[in-house]
DNA sequence: TATGAATGAGCTTTCATTCAT
DNA sequence: GATGAATGAAAGCTCATTCAT
């Protein structure tokens, strides 16, 4: 067994390598300019033995999208973790989730491939089934603390807690892209903090979706100050 | 001088023929599978021809962009028009917004590539140029009914209307980024009716910056029935 | 008949306005590398009218090349008309040879072209015959003094008129691609002034040629210093 | 072991295949007719291999011309190898020179390209590079008798070798060029026999840079009936 | 398992030349 | 005579992928 064992564990190890160094050049180069050469080379081994651990060089950017999702999902793991009220955890989600778009920026930029439905013909089965599985786990992680704020009274229990996570995501992921496009000339030509835009309308949101009730323990910009570090 | 005339109009037909095949090619197939070939074939014109007319396979992309611009400027022109209260141009905005995505969905992805940064080196300054102008002016439109609410006191002062422009702008369009993604996935296998989410969604942005002088003017429900064709 | 001349005149003047266009664009960017369009714009003329005046890029560059040799006819003529003695023409003749090189370093550079028989086939015979004609009269021109000096028991007459010419031409023509070459290089790194070695070269090839009476009429050094201006 | 050492002489094997093959195409067609498919047919290899063994065609232009340069290296060492007198193998070196143009015709028109200073932006520096040390190291071969003869007071020692060098050599040059073009034009209708004529204008060169001990020792056509088989 | 040489389809782009007006 | 839009063949080069070793 221990021969075996240590094959896979190698195999594993091989794995990452080959992982770290697609990194290295898909952040650099991006998919379509990077090329398995770049990557072959980035990685100290032969092209041959790409192919022999990953079928295309989709997949293996899906690869890497895959470990951005480990990340993510650490990261909301540990925001749900705090043992703090519910509608604190669905706070925190929405500072990890802009701590993952700060950090690890070059990682949240490969889910926009993922999130790209033309390209899913070019990729195998198997890793769109691993990404979307994963994609589906962070979901779970999210209404966690969503279910529980409703089941205490504080947000409305009208809305499906799907539809609430996928409104507070939709409305951060909307503001990150521009943020990510051009976060200097809206502030430098136009004056506008999309940072700080992002928190407000994702508090907008969140009150809106809160009860009376939910309102008045926590009234708005309760965990404003604590979050920016205030 | 007739002679002339023609010739301009016959060029202007020949760009919009060309656009026309590259539509329909780039729609199928998405830029980076797009051929040339393809483009020439489909404009039943040589390959060289259309490197007449453009400079490049990513310049005839933005050509097409652009033309999707100006569809959405149209949609926004007829919006703010109507001659009814600011608020009900502002809402009438998102609806147009939501109807160029539904009925242009096309044109609304060919947004991605000009959206994102990494391609602009592969495009002439000029057809990036001609882009940023006509984005800018699409904003131009938007910011209008924004700034009359403000003046009327039925939004609040305290927010930029560029920022109130951007919030409302962001959650919409995450949002139609998830449905243009999945939206069959969400609604059959999570029961989530995105469409009417992102109408929610926006609703509840737009209420929380209003005054209380436009909320009591401007109940929350009052546009919707219309909007939806209830 | 002012008709038809004026015609004709006006047809040469186009000529001469195409040649001086093909003249800028051939000089700078070389045959290959030039396009028809760049003629065309320098012409301020359509590329279709270039075609009706010349048959082919390559006949175009001819009729540079044409002019080229007019500008080296009319040194060589005024070399040998100076009523100087014979010996002292030839002389004049490597001189001018030498100024042509310098002063229309790009007419000579055309000669290249001319001279690498694998380009004839892309050429009109008419053309081709064009140049062949004036490269004689060329020669012819240089023969005269040669002729002369001979007569006159100057140089060897056991050497054929032709291959005194020829050998005084190669020699320079040799050391003249050197220099064009690497002038730079030969006189930096390896200390060897091209220029003045080619008129040494030159005068010993004269001297060898010369008969015991020519080289007591005029021994070595006689020319040199006046040519250089010394 | 083995097995390094084998394909690297494989690849050294299929590099000169390729090289054969692209001799084939290129001196049938010149540098600018010839296509990299061409040469894939004629090597019976793909494009892509041409590729991955040479960087461009021109690359591979470069690699004849080396090919064409270890030619004449080998004929000059031997030329200059017989422990013959220093004057004699100076001439020698003329002859060889001789034997190169007329047995390796093909490969002295590929050094056109290379003294040809436009195209060297075309070519990778290193294959330049190549190139280069391999021109310095025949140069070196060509100064050794001439340094020789100097000491041994054959030579004027007012010259530099390099410059008596550069004489001979731009001399034979010059008309090893005109040869090239139109050897039978000039000989049937000018009734000039240019190979005799460059062996004269070189006897005649040679004698006017020795010294009078030189000439005393190798008169006037000491060599010349050995060297023309006579 | 790992290699890396070989493939070959495929790409964008260029440009001399033609021809209807 | 002049135009300039249109052509289309061809070119150089790339690169994901395969496969014999």
């Amino acid at each position: 067994m221990g021969i075996r064992e240590r094959r896979e564990r190698e195999k594993d190890e091989r794995r990452e390598e080959i992982i770290g160094a697609a990194e290295s050049v898909f952040f650099g180069k991006g998919l379509a300019e990077a090329t398995m050469d770049d990557i072959a080379e980035a990685a100290e081994l032969s092209k041959g033995t790409l192919y022999l651990y990953y079928r295309s060089k989709e997949d293996l950017y899906l690869a890497v999208t895959l470990k951005g999702m480990d990340i993510m999902e650490e990261l909301f793991r540990k925001a749900i973790s705090t043992g703090e009220p519910s509608i604190k955890r669905i706070y925190n989600l929405g500072e990890a989730y802009y701590e993952f778009f700060e950090k690890y920026r070059n990682f949240f930029r490969t889910f926009y491939f993922f999130e790209s439905p033309q390209f899913h013909t070019q990729v195998s089965p198997e890793m769109l089934d691993a990404c979307t599985g994963h994609d589906r786990k962070i979901w779970e992680l999210v209404l966690t603390p969503i279910r529980e704020a409703q089941d205490e009274g504080l947000l409305q229990s009208s809305l499906d807690p799907m539809e609430i996570g996928v409104m507070l995501w939709s409305n951060s992921n909307g503001l990150m892209r521009l943020i990510d496009r051009h976060a200097d000339h809206w502030k430098d030509s136009l004056g506008v903090d999309l940072f700080s835009l992002m928190r407000k309308s994702n508090a907008f949101l969140l009150k809106a979706m809160m009860t009376e009730e939910g309102l008045k323990k926590f009234p708005t910009g309760t965990f404003e100050h604590a979050a920016t570090g205030l």
